[in-house]
DNA sequence: TTTACGAACGTGAACGTTCACGAAACTACT
DNA sequence: AGTAGTTTCGTGAACGTTCACGTTCGTAAA
């Protein structure tokens, strides 16, 4: 038996009824609902009650017209099939409740639609948003108007705010280890989703979807590694598949049967990395003692894998703050959008486990 | 150079404003935004041109108190680190979508929140609820009044809504399973987060805590296993951990210290498995030659890991389709709340890769 | 010229709440 | 009893938008 007397779902409670119920005025509603000084102790929970009675709940658009708005916040993310991105996810909805913000998510990863989607999806619902938005960063934040904007990954110039990652650095980490090692014909396995390139779909190149050696890598972390290895002098292979474990699997398989030589892959992400893993293990070889792999991200899962995988990683649960803390300074107005401290550019940790 | 002229960013622009600078009344500024008919073409590009150099944006709550709530869905998830609830969240969130929803994510994992905290963080500003809330669901319901709550997993009677699992059907596949795989020691790692128990934190059963043979399982699909283990007659062990792999692998480890002749393990979840999986690996067994291991959930990390992990499959694509289906039916009245048309029982698919 | 009519645009009202006040009732003290 | 102070409660206004009308203007048919 439910509470409420009857089904009549017509019309929902508002405050002039329980008003009325309770022979009181909406003030005191006000006040009995929402914890306020100056009423009786008794006529609260009288009104509480009928309030609970009534099932009544207040309008959360008439409280925000007066009130204005309580922050809540757009999170726009790729795929949250990926870890990564839940990893991310966690770290942002933590702090932001901490805050007392609301998060409201929108994962563009289906049905071909683009970060720049996802921000219109959003925009009308929230006072900001946060998210990775491969290349749409400045029509994100035009169709955004004043409203902050916090872009990770490939920061434009006219985003409000962006956390950016140093490839270079990441990459010169992981180069030079695979040489210490003596690893003398090394992979690169970029992503070929169009968002990393920031342009639309139809205008992605071509070939460097193809599983070897196509052309120039499409993201800018695969830029930053591909600079590096040609610094290298010695010879390396890139190749690129999409942004899951299935087809980096595949790729990397490929790869393994066409150039039998090579002896360490950098791959674009822990993701495909666990499918390059895979790759390695079905082609016959051991890893690291004939192939080694190395990973970017430092996903949770990297630990679970055999062999564990060694990866440039980012901290999580820091990348979620940054992200909160620059939005928390552009909705206060403790920086100024656009400026320097609206920047910010987060390194990675090469973290040797068993793969490399 | 931004668009907008200065920055005077005391209020945001409303109706009016666009309104005076386009020398034209409210209404045919909403006529304008909103591509109402009755404006000659000219004016609207005008308004439209003017509103956004002013970066005006329509007030959603002005708009929302006229025009009635479009839907706004709560998503309550206890731990979106564990693979199996961004699977489930991802579906959730891509037909809510297409459907014009909006997905507001509270991940109550962290800081000690439970599932009614969480919807009660949620409440004010949703119209309704899907969520996995392990136990709270009653009062849950209570906290939304009339609108409607869609849990998962472990039912009460309260709620508008609700999916179950067969975890006596799940669990007889996978028990007869290791049995005709001839495995004489059975053990069942559960998980021991008091959220699965429904009460609070308090309450719980501290023996089911303790490594070897705490007790009773303190969750519903424990409590299944259990059941059914009993029934062949053999000896076999429970053992609880928390919900991590981490958590998992040390439990397993001391398992497997301890009760040498263990020679099958079923998991409360995947990610528990994989670190069962390690664990077995660390003590120099082989899987599933010496011990068989067998998940719960079927998220997509079980291909990656290494043995490929055997598991009681959920498609979770389909729970989140059902799910958003069952909600859809209870806001546009087709489906009664509490009804039977409001319960549905999904089932799990044992699938066979290389762990058992 | 009148009439009719549609296109283009404007105005009062309403949505449900809180804020800033003011009014009433009750208490305590002279 | 009179007064001051405090507690409890009520009322007009405002938040920014859309809805349901009205009004104006121009054009074409009578």
């Amino acid at each position: 038996m439910s509470p409420t007397t009857s089904g009549r779902p017509a019309k929902p409670a508002t405050i002039l009824d329980v008003a009325a119920a309770a022979g009181v005025s909406r003030q005191t509603v006000t006040r009995a609902m929402n914890g306020m000084p100056g009423i009786r102790e008794s006529t609260r929970e009288r009104v509480q009650e009928l309030a609970r009675e009534l099932g009544y709940t207040p309008s959360r658009f008439a409280k925000g017209l007066v009130q204005g708005s309580r922050t809540s916040v757009g999170l726009a993310i790729p795929d949250l099939t990926n870890p990564y991105f839940p990893a991310f996810a966690s770290s942002v909805v933590e702090l932001a409740t901490q805050r007392g913000w609301h998060i409201v998510v929108d994962d563009y990863g289906h049905g071909g639609r683009s970060g720049l989607d996802a921000v219109e999806h959003l925009a009308p619902h929230v006072d900001a948003v946060i998210g990775y938005l491969g290349g749409y960063a400045d029509q994100a934040q035009a169709a955004l108007g004043r409203r902050p904007l916090i872009v990770l990954d490939e920061i434009p110039g006219g985003a409000a705010g962006g956390i950016n990652f140093d490839y270079a650095r990441a990459g010169k980490l992981a180069v030079e280890h695979l040489r210490t090692m003596r690893r003398r014909s090394i992979a690169y396995l970029d992503a070929c989703e169009s968002r990393h390139l920031g342009l639309p779909p139809e205008s992605r190149d071509p070939l460097a979807s193809s599983p070897l050696d196509g052309g120039v890598p499409c993201t800018v972390r695969g830029k930053a590694v591909a600079r590096l290895l040609d610094g290298t002098g010695t010879p390396w292979s890139l190749l690129a598949a999409e942004e899951t474990a299935g087809a980096a699997r595949a790729a990397a398989a490929a790869l393994l049967r066409e150039r039998r030589d090579t002896d360490g892959i950098l791959v674009f992400n822990d993701l495909m990395a666990a499918g390059v893993l895979k790759a390695v293990a079905d082609a016959g070889l051991r890893v690291p003692e004939d192939c080694a792999v190395v990973g970017m991200d430092g996903i949770p899962l990297g630990e679970l894998l055999t062999p564990e995988l060694s990866t440039l990683a980012l901290d999580l649960r820091e990348v979620g703050r940054a992200a909160v803390e620059l939005l928390d300074g552009l909705l206060t107005g403790a920086i100024e959008p656009g400026s320097d401290a609206s920047r910010l550019t987060l390194v990675h940790q090469l973290i040797l486990r068993k793969s490399a």
